[in-house]
RNA sequence: GGUGGAGUCGCCUAGUGGCCGAGGGCGCACGCCUCGAAAGCGUGUGAAGGGCAACCUUCCGUGGGUUCAAAUCCCACCUCCACCGCCA
């Protein structure tokens, strides 16, 4: 939810970040429209009511006829005030829903444009040169016993595996190296429920434009989450945060769960593209003027992660067009994955300054004492999806993978070897 | 799943239709007192929206309803607690 007030202060900002998205910004009028509408409507409301109030006391006060007169009156208002608190609120319906299809504001310096209109920012390591024929992840889970994607098909259906043995055992290194870089940073960790309310899903965002993409338990009024985002976002919802203790700051596991809707064909071998998968995500609740900086903060130790699992990636910046709709500015690193030749995201962090706060009610009192709405922030430690990247760039001429060495203390092995031939 | 009880201002609590336009206590803030503190005394103490402001409106778990008027009466739902059943 973007905020009100501004809009009304600066209506140009909102205009220019439409278009930089490539949505409409007509949108912007409607809303100056219906506030105008409301806020008066608003006022006719408590006008009315205010006089009732008058009226309906000095009734109890009276006697005779002039009780009858006053209750003659004050049956007449009630009937007015019933007319017009109905037209603030149908108004104010009306708005709402207006607002709630309206995305975050974009961040000054984020690029214009569409999915392909993203700036690389940096490379960081170079893509190696094999002088052998390099195997593709699955190739690679297959011949290490790490990797079963037909009994998960048999199990539960397209887009389903199973990790096993050194496969299962590389990604709880993977995501214990990663709550281990969280500790060390004072990062709290968490493990979060995954099924979570409407409210909550739609306090993040993912129930507007991609809802589909979302699982949902029609018989609970629940919904899966699709990362620990959503549950560690709606954690303080609806309370008012001591100033002193921001940022908080938080690490969580969990596993996602994504419909995939809409991807058919696309990334269907391996793990790449898959409907559950687990995942280590930073979340941090902050003051507004502090969420650019801690948004640098989070693309740093996500590549503090790149780095420890040795594998060659760049950071893009996402443009407007695709960031979701509560992101006002997005970084991704995409790691290098040899046999497609091209870069695969592994991780990626949001800044949603106020706009998941002001859904979800997440506050903080500010020096004055006064409540504001607190900035969210989440960025990616490490996920399943690492591991494509981990055994394709690390992978040797016999098929053996080489386990970097930052994450062989979590996964007790420095090389996974062949066991099926 | 069943039965019973409960949900009021940060916490505890008063409150059976108009004097509740929510009282009291605790906590907290400020002031007085004090060398300083404690105690005591006094004042203040929520959120949202509208308004330049004075101020007004909304919020007593949520949503409906009755009434000129609802924390209070009626209906439904939610949550918590207790017990019972079922499952692991």
């Amino acid at each position: 939810m973007i905020d009100l007030r501004a809009l009304r202060e600066d209506p140009d900002r909102l205009r220019a970040s439409q278009r930089a998205r490539g949505e409409d910004d007509k949108v912007v009028d409607r809303l100056l429209d219906l506030d105008e509408r409301r806020r008066s409507a608003l006022t006719r409301f408590e006008n009315l009511r205010a006089e009732q109030k008058t009226t309906g006391r000095s009734v109890s006060r009276s006697s005779g006829a002039e009780r009858e007169e006053l209750l003659a009156r004050a049956k007449e208002l009630s009937t007015q005030v019933k007319a017009a608190e109905a037209e603030a609120e149908r108004l104010a319906e009306e708005l709402d829903a207006a607002m709630a299809g309206v995305p975050n504001l974009i961040e000054d310096g984020a690029p214009a444009g569409g999915v392909d209109d993203y700036v690389v920012l940096e490379e960081v390591g170079t893509p190696p040169a094999f002088d052998f024929e390099p195997r593709d992840h699955l190739e690679l889970g297959e011949l290490l016993g790490a990797i079963d994607t037909e009994r998960g098909a048999k199990v539960s259906g397209a887009r389903f595996y199973y990790l096993t043995g050194p496969g299962a055992r590389l990604e709880l290194g993977l995501l214990n190296m990663a709550i281990a870089q969280a500790l060390e940073y004072g990062l709290t960790p968490m493990i979060p429920p995954v099924l979570v309310k409407p409210e909550t899903m739609a306090g993040t965002g993912f129930l507007g434009a991609h809802a589909a993409e979302v699982y949902h338990l029609p018989q609970d009024e629940l919904y899966l989450v699709g990362t620990s985002e959503v549950p560690l976002a709606g954690y303080h919802a609806d309370e008012i945060l001591d100033g002193a203790s921001l940022p908080l700051r938080y690490a969580g596991w969990s596993p996602c769960f994504r419909r995939e809707a809409g991807s058919y064909g696309k990334d269907t071998r391996g793990i790449i593209r898959v409907h559950q998968f687990q995942k280590v995500e930073m979340f941090t609740y902050c003051r507004p003027e502090d969420a650019h900086e801690e948004h640098l903060r989070l693309l740093n130790w996500e590549k503090e992660m790149l780095a420890k699992v040795e594998v060659p990636y760049r950071i893009i910046d996402t443009a407007a067009g695709d960031l979701g709709t509560s992101a006002a500015r997005k970084y991704d690193c995409e790691a290098w994955v040899p046999t497609q030749g091209r870069y695969r995201e592994l991780t990626s962090t949001s800044n949603c300054t106020e706009f998941q706060a002001r859904r979800l009610g997440v506050r903080y009192r500010d020096a004055d004492g006064r409540p504001r709405y607190a900035a969210t922030l989440n960025g990616t430690l490490g996920t399943t999806r690492w591991i494509v990247a981990i055994l394709e760039n690390h992978q040797r001429a016999d098929g053996s993978v080489v386990v970097p060495a930052a994450l062989r203390p979590y996964v007790g092995l420095d090389v996974l070897e062949p066991v099926n031939r």
